[in-house]
RNA sequence: GGCUCUAUGGUCAAGUGGUUAAGACUCCGCCCUCUCACGGCGGCUACCCGGGUUCGAAUCCCGGUAGAGUCACCA
């Protein structure tokens, strides 16, 4: 067989050769220690907090050793292209901090790459799938669909491997004179990697590699002996070749990817063999996972689990940063100790390693990702956290006029954002932007209403407590005469002025001070709960308390 | 079924032959306290099982078990 016939025959159309891509991308020419990393979505539109949870590795590995981080789109299906997904997986990124140096943008390409779409690339998938064939290591194959289907049942039957390889791959054997006859006739063919780990081989072991994970240490391996598709029938290559081409020719050096990937790992190291490449470092990710309605651990799906899309932390207002502060815990378990060592640190000053990643898979906490969230928007300025619940408002909440009517006045919405956090032991009550408007909505007449009832201690004085505070009331009280004079009408209503002393004698007393205080409370805010009400009353004005008080008279 | 990965409390996890087996979240109790939150203190609960190696095993080896992933002209 002339390979070098054969390859002319199948890519007459190709004259570059991998001499001229060599040449044209060029060793980057980075330091050693820098790494090159990249984003490899396909743009089915679906950002997922996998895809984010890989996309902070690439990003930090990336930036925190002088390296390059670009996006590629790996759009070799076209069945599963959607319009504008490019946009919102940019757009996605970039909310959560993450952006890149090199590849497609909006705009266009950046970066001298490129091209950095896969569909648009096919001639550089050709010219080296021609190089594969010139030197005997792929070959056409012409199986239809009924053939490869009837193969795999007679493994079934044999109890053999599934796959095209050693025996079954009749394409291999293919003289030149039936596959000019082929081509003539206009047969559809795809192209196959002709393996060396041929299983048949009679009296052998099963080779076995060895591969270096960053995260998971070496890896022991079978060799890979399956004649993978390389190229599909359209001339478009499959995940694993324009992996090889893409990642060698854009001078990728660590690939990050999720765990799904560790069984076809052997065809790309083989891939890389046949080219006389270097390998890139591989980072295998742990699969987030998630507890099942059987209690057992199961890998996320977009499909089962939408509430996992990275749609969901938007639109229940997650502040960015707490998502990556969240990220950051689960990526790296030394995460946590040097936050707490270092509390206001710069999250950038972290060192962010692949040996500190689990490699098993972590269940998604949603508890730890709260009281993550309190803590950072907690070193948020009210300023700030204004601006960020109004851009989260025009999002999702634009023609919802009560919550579009909180913005009016700035001034008073970050006073009230900003209760109780300049104490010693600061309030952490803003979790996210839903919560948090849910939180505050007393503060504003046309979201306020009476959501829980009177206790039940006080219930029968009500009126004479709210009619004797609002005598008693001044604005301008401070905070201890405030609620000295609450002590006075609880003391003269036959309510303890103490709890502890309530609780000691329960029969003496209707109640205690605290009742008679959420009457109060229940009043002005609706709620049994809420911050200091002298505080709250302060921010409210005279007013708007003495119009609330006056209704439950 | 083959191959691969994983296995420490409810969850996430330190731990790499000798530890009273860290820490965080959740939950519970107490304290602080006019409610809630915050904070403080305390508590519950763990090395998948069985063999070996060793003076000594969560840690090393072997064998199970369980969970997960993967076996496409999808990525």
């Amino acid at each position: 067989m002339d390979h070098k016939k054969l390859a002319e025959l199948l890519f007459s159309h190709i004259d570059k050769t991998p001499q001229y891509y060599e040449e044209k991308y060029p060793d980057r020419g980075l330091p050693k220690e820098a790494k090159v990393t990249r984003l490899g979505p396909s743009p089915t539109g679906f950002i997922h907090l996998g895809n984010l949870y890989g996309a902070f590795v690439d990003e930090r590995l990336a930036h925190q050793s002088g390296g390059r981080f670009f996006l590629r789109i790996e759009d070799t299906d076209d069945k599963r292209l959607v319009e504008g997904a490019v946009d919102i997986i940019i757009n996605s990124l970039r909310f959560f901090g993450i952006n890149f140096d090199e590849g497609v943008t909006a705009e266009g390409d950046i970066g001298a790459y490129g091209d950095y779409t896969q569909s648009h690339r096919g001639e550089i998938y050709q010219c080296f799938a021609k190089e594969l064939v010139a030197q005997g290591k792929a070959y056409p194959c012409f199986m239809t669909e009924e053939e490869i289907a009837e193969i795999r049942k007679q493994q079934e039957e044999l109890k053999e491997n599934p796959g095209i390889y050693g025996k079954w791959a009749k394409s291999r054997e293919l003289s030149m004179e039936e596959i000019e006859k082929k081509i003539s006739e206009g047969l559809p063919y795809v192209v196959r990697l002709k393996s060396d780990g041929d299983l048949t081989k009679p009296g052998e072991e099963i080779r076995r590699i060895a591969v270096e994970d960053a995260i998971r240490g070496t890896l022991d391996m079978p060799e890979n002996d399956q004649d993978t598709v390389i190229l599909k029938a359209t001339g478009i290559p499959t995940y694993h070749f324009a992996h090889v081409v893409d990642d060698h020719l854009m001078r990728t050096t660590h690939v990050v990817r999720g765990a799904e990937w560790l069984p076809s790992l052997p065809i790309h190291i083989e891939l890389f063999e046949k080219f006389g490449w270097e390998p890139p470092v591989y980072c295998h990710t742990a699969q987030l996972m998630k507890l099942d309605e059987e209690g057992n651990k199961r890998k996320l799906s977009k499909r089962e689990d939408p509430e996992l899309s990275l749609d969901y932390y938007r639109n229940e207002g997650y502040h960015p940063a707490a998502v990556r502060e969240y990220l950051l815990t689960i990526l790296n378990s030394n995460f946590e100790e040097w936050r707490i060592e270092n509390p206001d640190g710069d999250i950038d000053d972290f060192r962010f390693t692949t040996e500190k990643m689990s490699n098993s898979g972590a269940l998604f906490d949603l508890n730890k990702l709260k009281d993550i969230s309190k803590d950072v928007l907690l070193k948020i300025s009210a300023s700030d956290l204004y601006d960020f619940l109004k851009a989260w408002a025009e999002e999702f909440k634009a023609r919802d006029e009560k919550v579009q009517s909180i913005f009016k006045d700035r001034a008073y919405l970050e006073k009230v954002l900003d209760i109780g956090r300049s104490e010693a032991k600061p309030r952490k009550d803003h979790i996210y932007a839903l919560q948090m408007i849910e939180n505050i909505s007393y503060f504003f007449d046309n979201l306020f209403t009476v959501e829980e009832a009177m206790p039940e201690e006080a219930a029968s004085d009500v009126k004479t407590i709210i009619g004797k505070y609002m005598e008693s009331y001044d604005h301008c009280d401070d905070q201890s005469l405030w609620f000295d004079k609450i002590r006075a009408i609880a003391e003269e209503l036959g309510y303890a002025a103490k709890p502890k002393d309530y609780k000691k004698n329960p029969e003496a007393y209707k109640g205690h001070v605290g009742h008679v205080s959420t009457v109060i409370r229940v009043a002005l805010m609706g709620r049994q709960q809420s911050p200091d009400v002298w505080e709250i009353q302060q921010i409210l004005g005279e007013e708007r308390v003495r119009q609330r008080l006056e209704k439950f008279l």
